[in-house]
DNA sequence: AGCACGCCGACT
DNA sequence: GTCGGCGTGCTC
């Protein structure tokens, strides 16, 4: 009997019930070299389309009779999927109900990912005469092809030509041998530059007669103006789809230039900061002896370090670093957001020299790619990162430490949706490794889970340096309208500010809105200015004049009348960043004024350059959204006020209060360091919340203890798990059916399961925003124990319905534990 | 998710 | 008659 090898093989974008190793048979050239944890390039479905997939084993057994069709192409000479990689995608198809190449994808850095792509050439050029032999088709497609420059040409063509039967007639040229294919891999972008869009002499030259349509036009007025500018600054400014830059660029009006950027971790050194320059006070020492005392047990284990702003929790975890990298064990830094990831970069660079790599997001894909390599060759032994940092392949890991534990940065909010947290436990377990939670407003669960003593805890309650804590003031927004104040900030830190300023003292300010008005409302008929594909008021942008959702980018120009009843009486109303900004301006017009929001942080290096720049004192205030509230130290900042501390308070889902509590600590912990004493105030229309209150006194024990008594009540979280499972689609009915449908087989297959499973479905509810970026939302929200068997079950419910007619064209995901939007 | 197959209405 | 719209089923 002939035997063959045989490679079983998960591929790209699976369906859900579909999502098992497919076999492949392994050409005689890749039969010594594919390997489990090689990627792929193989054929997969009707038109054999080219998908990647991933090698989990390779066979040899007898031919079967049914002919496998052949691995395509190998894209690893070696496998780059290590066995615990292996083992942590498992992890999150069981935990997240991602499909198993979703879970590849994140574990490899983007860097690595590369992109399949065919192009086809004639073999040889046909005259018209030779034409004649060919289908009408086949004709128009070679006629193409004679005189196509790129290969972006042939997809666009094809793409329009639907009617072509595209597959088709590209298949029955290939075989007459008149199409040559080749492939290619490519990378998707080229890597340490930035695009940016920029008019073509062509055009500026005037040679080009076009028309433009009005978002056109708009772009191009635009770009005469600033030069060049990113896509996303395009989109922004002119409010227009990114979709409008891109068709221009087809007309030949636009080009792209690329720009070079500088790489991150070379940045000059403002840290003159020396290991073993480096003394812990009594209370931190004592903490990290005991925490020391953990990680000598070499057993997986989970400390949560509470510490009070200012409490100097880094340089505990620098001196830990520092003992598990003597071990010759590697460790983790995580940070919850990439604005706070350069500061901690340049202390670890500075201290650790270049075992220190980064990870986050927006490096680019080389530069990700590059410190990946670094990390397992054995080059460097500290990760610095944010969430998706933790899939680094160490080997031998001995500590992670995780600061602001609590932040909702660190679970992903798209698939596969994991919590780093728990990515973070399991390779603990793998590695006997010791997990660090640490911060000044701990999640509510990690707190109960100290308490209950599965976590190790350990306490900071001093400030470092004897810096005290600010001293703080809540400002009663109801007695300040009463008194006639139309200004959002009130007459107590108006006078505070000018102190500020008087001394040439910094101050930051928060306000959690972006935009300048975020309402509009016609005065004669109650109209409120809706955006067309969500439940959401549009807010109006004072820097490109329109009026724009928050949830899916939309913009119209801001009316001069009421759309409904075409009266003039628009009124405007609710601050926004932008609002506030300006009101600085006309207070204090000699002060220099940053604001920092989504709006002014496009670039990859924007949050850096700004922050450097106010930590210089080229600024005196700081105004931005909750970018601005976490983890950064400003040494010179010695007032902080929270224009609108209410706006968190009454969110729909549960956690709300938490993040809010935390957000207002957080900021009034920016406040006074070293040896200046800080001032807070705090405006609200609620003085007497006592959320409110325990984040002004910073004590987080006592907003912890009325919470939980909230959390058992209402069983919420730590007291049971939260299983969202949300449907959306473009088709209101199809997405209420899909709801209904996944109700009755949750019911049903509960009834029929062996095992017991006890949980309460709640639902399917309408979510809390119905319709978003065009689509319809319904969820189910779930009451249960995540363990085996619920895994189990809901996985086959999800199995079941992702069969089902109902579920055609309405996307399903579940969300863990998540916060309840998206 | 795509893609092909197949069944039915509109139009040359 | 035939083109092409859309519902349905399959993917080693």
């Amino acid at each position: 009997v002939a035997e063959c090898w045989i490679a079983k093989v998960y591929v790209d974008k699976a369906v859900y019930h579909f999502d098992k190793p497919f076999s492949y048979f392994v050409p005689q050239e890749m039969a010594k070299t594919l390997k489990r944890g090689c990627r792929v390039v193989v054929p997969f479905g009707n038109g054999n389309r080219r998908r990647q997939g991933i090698v989990v084993e390779v066979v040899q057994q007898e031919q079967p009779e049914k002919q496998l069709k052949p691995v395509f192409l190998q894209i690893d000479r070696e496998p780059v999927f290590s066995e615990e990689m292996f083992r942590i995608a498992h992890f999150m198809v069981v935990n997240t109900f991602c499909t198993y190449y979703d879970a590849v994808k994140t574990i490899l850095p983007g860097g690595i990912q590369m992109m399949v792509s065919q192009s086809y050439t004639l073999t040889r050029q046909y005259t018209e005469e030779e034409l004649g032999d060919f289908s009408y088709e086949q004709r128009n497609l070679i006629r193409f092809l004679q005189q196509a420059k790129s290969q972006k040409e042939l997809d666009l063509y094809l793409l329009e030509n639907k009617a072509a039967k595209k597959q088709q007639v590209v298949d029955s040229l290939i075989t007459m041998g008149v199409i040559a294919v080749t492939d290619q891999m490519k990378q998707k972008v080229s890597d340490k530059t930035v695009s940016l869009y920029r008019l073509t002499e062509t055009y500026l030259s005037g040679e080009l007669d076009l028309k433009f349509t009005p978002k056109q036009r708009e772009v191009v007025e635009f770009l005469e103006q600033v030069v060049t500018a990113t896509p996303k600054e395009v989109a922004y400014f002119c409010a227009v789809g990114e979709s409008v830059g891109k068709t221009l660029l087809k007309k030949g009006v636009l080009e792209v230039v690329t720009k070079e950027v500088y790489r991150i971790p070379d940045a000059e050194k403002k840290f003159e900061e020396r290991l073993d320059e480096m003394i812990l006070s009594k209370e931190q020492n004592r903490v990290y002896e005991e925490i020391v005392h953990l990680l000598d047990q070499h057993t997986a284990q989970v400390g949560l370090l509470y510490g009070v702003t200012g409490s100097g929790k880094t340089q505990v975890f620098i001196k830990l670093i520092e003992r598990v990298i003597q071990n010759g064990q590697q460790a983790f830094m995580l940070v919850p957001e990439i604005s706070l990831t350069p500061q901690m970069v340049e202390r670890f660079k500075s201290l650790f020299g270049d075992s220190v790599a980064v990870m986050h997001s927006s490096l680019s894909l080389g530069e990700r790619l590059d410190e990946f390599k670094r990390i397992r060759d054995g080059k460097a032994s500290i990760v610095v990162g944010t969430r998706s940092a933790i899939f680094a392949p160490f080997e031998n890991i001995g500590l992670i430490i995780m600061d602001e534990e609590g932040e909702s940065s660190y679970k992903s909010d798209s698939s596969p949706r994991y919590h780093a947290r728990e990515i973070a436990k399991f390779r603990c377990v793998e590695h006997n490794a010791v997990l660090l939670l640490a911060s000044a407003t701990p999640s509510i669960e990690s707190w109960y889970k100290a308490q209950k003593g599965v976590y190790h805890l350990f306490t900071l309650r001093e400030r470092y340096a004897n810096a005290r804590l600010p001293e703080v003031y809540l400002v009663d927004l109801k007695a300040e309208e009463k008194s006639g104040n139309r200004s959002s900030i009130s007459q107590m830190l108006q006078k505070e500010i000018q102190k500020n300023l008087d001394q040439k003292e910094q101050t930051i300010l928060l306000m959690n809105r972006r935009g300048y008005h975020t309402a509009a409302q016609c005065m004669e008929c109650g109209e409120v200015m809706k955006c067309p594909h969500c439940d959401a008021a549009l807010t109006y942008h004072r820097d490109n004049g329109y009026m724009m959702c928050h949830y899916c980018g939309y913009a119209v120009l801001k009316p001069s009348v009421c759309p409904n009843c075409s009266s003039g009486h628009i009124r405007l109303s609710g601050m926004g960043t932008q609002k506030i900004e300006d009101e600085l301006r006309m207070l204090y017009p000699a002060a220099r004024v940053l604001r920092m929001d989504a709006d002014t942080t496009y670039s990859r290096y924007a949050y850096t350059e700004k922050f450097d720049a106010f930590r210089k004192g080229e600024y005196d205030i700081l105004i931005g959204t909750q970018m601005i509230a976490k983890g950064l130290d400003f040494p010179n900042v010695t007032l902080v006020g929270v224009l609108n501390a209410d706006s968190g308070l009454y969110a729909p889902d549960f956690r709300g209060v938490e993040r809010e509590f935390s957000l207002i600590t957080q900021v009034v912990g920016r406040s006074g360091r070293a040896e200046k004493l800080g001032r807070a105030y705090i405006q609200t229309y609620v003085p007497e919340n006592p959320v409110i209150q325990f984040a002004a006194k910073q004590d987080f024990e006592s907003f912890y203890e009325d919470e939980i008594v909230c959390r058992k009540a209402l069983l919420y979280p730590p007291f049971c798990d939260m299983c969202m499972i949300c449907f959306s689609g473009l088709n209101v009915d199809r997405v209420h059916v899909a709801a209904q449908c996944f109700t009755s087989i949750l019911k049903q297959q509960g009834k029929l399961s062996e095992e017991k499973i006890s949980f309460q479905a709640m639902g399917p509810v309408k979510a809390a925003m119905y319709k978003m970026n065009g689509k319809f939302r319904e969820r189910i929200m779930i009451k249960c124990k995540f363990n085996g068997s619920f895994k189990r079950y809901l996985k086959h419910c999800l199995e079941i319905s992702s069969k089902e007619k109902a579920f055609h064209s309405v996307s399903v995901t579940v969300d863990i534990n998540g916060d309840a939007n998206g």
